[in-house]
DNA sequence: TCCAATTTTGGGAGCGCTCCCAAAATCTAT
DNA sequence: ATAGATTTTGGGAGCGCTCCCAAAATTGGA
């Protein structure tokens, strides 16, 4: 070991040891908080420690502890315009900055293409560099659910899955009620076609979301008209209202907002009014939603929320806090503006 | 050890070595494919790996190699709508894909307020499990550079430095010939009062920009006019527009797309028409920039290209292919739509 | 058949940490 | 001053891997 001690080289407990005159169980005491150090010793060791900008190892200290503070986001890969819809980017975000002021680290996993998905999946459950896993969408393999519980690899799934199954945690938002409270808003504005652009049949936030407003139509005893789905992208929601246009529709409940600014522009391009001519709602509340013209009406959920409570939650299970299963479904809101 | 051999439990490189009658050495031989293992004795190690499904523990690998096949993405607090402007998600997605083709897992690290800055800063540089960083802008102090150099943590700058610097590797495109060769078009449409709104004047990209801007401006002898700041948003582009159309421009270069995108909609709102009342052209070329009505003219940087340069750049210098920093700039291309 | 050269394989040691058990030091009461 | 109780501190061992050196096995030529 030579003897350049106060150096940006890499030191170990032993080097912060000799340094402080104490032994390395002393130094990785006064590391973890330990009781039983004396203030004295203590002092000297944080002296030292501070003086060389020590940091542990933290795969040394993940060898004997199976525990690195590190959890993944899985971003699946059929939502692969994943950035398009404000969505995923704020829920990574908040996702991330929840773990990262609870100690942990984020690590960040995206499918690409269909063709690689089983690959990448393959990596995620059998990599080794994190406790735990976030899984943003429902769009998974039930295999891979499968294999994670297999591999004892705690996880939470953002959006709720599709069989009940004990051991999956889970949050999500109440799609259903969102739909049908925006639907229902469009009945009471005696709107009389009123149809549904989906976002994503395999995705059961939007099955929910269809079928809330199926309930809304079926209770008044209308007729449903739903369009091809959108994608959750602008040009989705632009191409399904140029669908519905032929329609006649007097008002359309997007699965999204980002859907909703499409419709809107398709609605435009058809020199048509919005709300006088077609009523227009959609889901999420993203920022944009306030600033469209006519600004938006639509379904406010929590997406910030949902990332803490699902980091929140993951790492509650993974400092050993929860031991049964979580699951948590947000409230929504209707946020009425000027476009329904 | 229990013999419940064929299970989900985590099996290490002893037990895989008792299932196939070989020492720890010889499986370890066999898992990093290194020469001189018998094939006999290569497939029968490999038929139990498979069977029971082993993957080797990266923290026990790191702690021997000092190695741990993950790099951090830095996205750094100021960009704190960081994915309002679709840049940053395309970044994102392109180095998450090209990072896990290679082997190479990835860390996100985001910033969220300016107060928590300084200790994410501070955590990034001394998180002991990534081996080298993405920094996805310039707006970082230089103090953090220089403590990552002082750790001797690889890493590269998604952007030109302000300072030119041996230690720094970076990858850019051409801003300031971009910023030029947009307002050159304008000027060659014989547009008489050019103006530019900016990004953020802290941002490298965005005063070069403004540098081509000048530099094409000063060469036809008109005056500059230079609104405030956008901040890369699509609001902040509505509002410096707002500002301009005092000022009776015919023509706006906007640092990004969706500035230009906002200030589209700023000017649809005095209702002027475009491009004839005024041309509009941006910085980006993303999807949207087709879209919009009319098409928006604007410069094209290659931000897949930028991502998997980055990746390619730093797990070059991970995996010690290459010793030297490196730079490199990656050419923009005008796209000339309807908007100007 | 024997021997030297080459190939294949095994196991000690250590990477840097935490935990546990025991030694050493300190404190308090008699 | 002494002894028992309590607090503080030290060091062995092991987590699971890789590397290196040496032992064992194999091969080929004389």
């Amino acid at each position: 070991m030579d003897d350049e001690v106060v150096s940006s080289k890499h030191h170990n407990l032993e080097d912060i040891a000799r340094l402080s005159g104490v032994s390395r169980s002393t130094v990785s005491r006064v590391i973890n908080q330990h009781p039983n150090v004396s203030e004295k010793t203590r002092q000297r060791v944080l002296q030292v420690i501070d003086q060389v900008d020590f940091h542990p190892n933290l795969a040394a200290r993940a060898l004997v502890t199976q525990k690195l503070n590190v959890i993944g986001i899985l971003i699946p890969h059929i939502v692969s315009k994943v950035f398009s819809d404000p969505f995923f980017p704020l829920l990574l975000q908040s996702i991330t900055n929840t773990a990262n002021q609870m100690g942990y680290s984020v690590t960040l996993w995206l499918t690409s293409t269909e063709g690689d998905s089983d690959d990448i999946l393959g990596q995620v459950v059998n990599h080794r560099l994190m406790d735990g896993l976030i899984v943003a969408s429902t769009v998974v393999d039930e295999s891979f659910i499968q294999k994670l519980d297999e591999r004892g690899k705690p996880f939470v799934i953002i959006g709720s899955p599709n069989r009940l199954d004990p051991h999956v945690n889970y949050v999500d938002v109440e799609n259903e009620i969102g739909g049908y409270l925006l639907t229902q808003h469009m009945i009471k504005q005696q709107r009389q076609r009123i149809a549904h652009i989906p976002g994503l049949e395999k995705l059961r936030s939007s099955r929910d979301r269809q079928a809330g407003y199926l309930r809304a139509i079926h209770e008044a005893g209308m007729d449903a008209i739903i369009a091809p789905p959108g994608n959750f992208s602008e040009e989705g929601g632009y191409r399904s209202m140029q669908v519905l246009l032929d329609q006649q529709v007097d008002a359309v409940f997007c699965a999204s907002d980002i859907m909703a600014i499409g419709a809107m522009q398709a609605i435009r391009a058809a020199g048509l009014c919005m709300p006088n001519d077609i009523a227009i709602g959609g889901f999420d509340d993203i920022h944009q939603a306030a600033l469209t013209n006519p600004p938006l009406t639509t379904v406010h959920q929590p997406i910030l929320r949902l990332g803490e409570v699902a980091t929140e939650g993951i790492i509650s299970i993974l400092d050993g806090r929860v031991e049964t299963s979580f699951h948590q479904i947000l409230p929504v809101e209707l946020i009425i503006r000027q476009s329904a």
